[in-house]
DNA sequence: ATGGTAGACAATCTA
């Protein structure tokens, strides 16, 4: 089975590069971040003229995360429990989604961008992140055997090997301190990052500016992961990131990322 | 020259 993860940024404009990807891997289920639209608005047809069902949550322009699967489609749960908001109202944001498909439990996750140390955007980012950890060790507790694959656009370079220019970051959100310890908080819980052990570094990135020539420069971040219980990572056999995808024009600012799980 | 690119939506906001 192969499970992707792919922050599309709009998949309305985006649609059609998306089922091609699943039809070239092969995916069985896709978790889907920056879909940019409503529920409404979400083009579900050509998922469906491919064999795929559909779960999506999306308010209005911002975020938005789904889960695609040819596998089945079960318990279909917005938010996680605890997930923090955002905004005035404070409200929830379409930032998760978890679906039971093909006996895994698959999140789409959106972390907050947090976009810059002093913005009060950043603790909301953090506070969404010990959230998470907080639910997904419940989680763990309760069935400590689950299939669980956290997937999604996680805003954090964990080391400093997932970024073009320590120097760049430094002083900018994604590489702080505090966002590491979130995320390792999260691996700490149980959860591991199924992908790098299949896609070392350094200079391998999911993410790249739009701006600048970042692309062709190879000025990327690796912020999209996999992370997966214990019983999820132990069927991984193999993990890539589709680089190609993210060239030409018309490509989102993500690459997507394929696992290969082993049958059971 | 506060730049550069992309998307949603229609004056800015987000990334």
């Amino acid at each position: 089975m192969h499970l992707a993860t792919f922050n599309c940024n709009s998949i309305r404009t985006r649609v059609d590069r998306v089922v091609a990807l699943l039809e070239r891997h092969d995916v069985d289920v896709l978790a889907l971040q920056e879909t940019k639209c409503t529920d409404e608005q979400f083009p579900a047809l050509p998922f469906e003229l491919a064999g795929y069902e559909v779960a999506h949550v999306g308010h209005n322009q911002w975020n938005g995360v789904a889960v695609v699967s040819r596998v089945g489609i079960e318990d279909v749960q917005v938010g996680f429990p605890g997930q923090p908001g955002w905004g005035d109202p404070v409200a929830a944001e379409a930032r998760a989604l978890g679906a039971t498909c093909g006996g895994v439990r698959v999140w789409s996750l959106y972390v907050p961008n947090g976009r810059s140390l002093a913005d009060p955007h950043l603790l909301y980012k953090l506070d969404w992140l010990a959230a998470l950890r907080e639910a997904g060790a419940r989680w763990l507790t309760e069935d400590p055997d689950a299939q669980i694959a956290l997937m999604g656009d996680w805003n954090i370079a964990p080391t400093d090997e997932d970024v073009w220019s320590v120097d760049y970051y430094r002083g900018r959100t994604h590489t702080s301190p505090e966002e590491r310890a979130a995320f390792a908080a999260v691996v700490d819980a149980g959860f591991e990052d199924v992908t790098r052990s299949h896609t070392p570094g350094p200079g391998t990135f999911t993410y790249w500016d739009y701006t600048q020539l970042a692309f062709p420069k190879r000025r990327g971040m690796r912020i999209d992961f996999c992370l997966g219980s214990p019983a999820l990572a132990a069927r991984v056999g193999d993990a890539f990131i589709d680089r190609e995808e993210r060239k030409g024009k018309g490509a989102s600012d993500h690459a997507p990322v394929v696992v290969a799980l082993t049958d059971t």
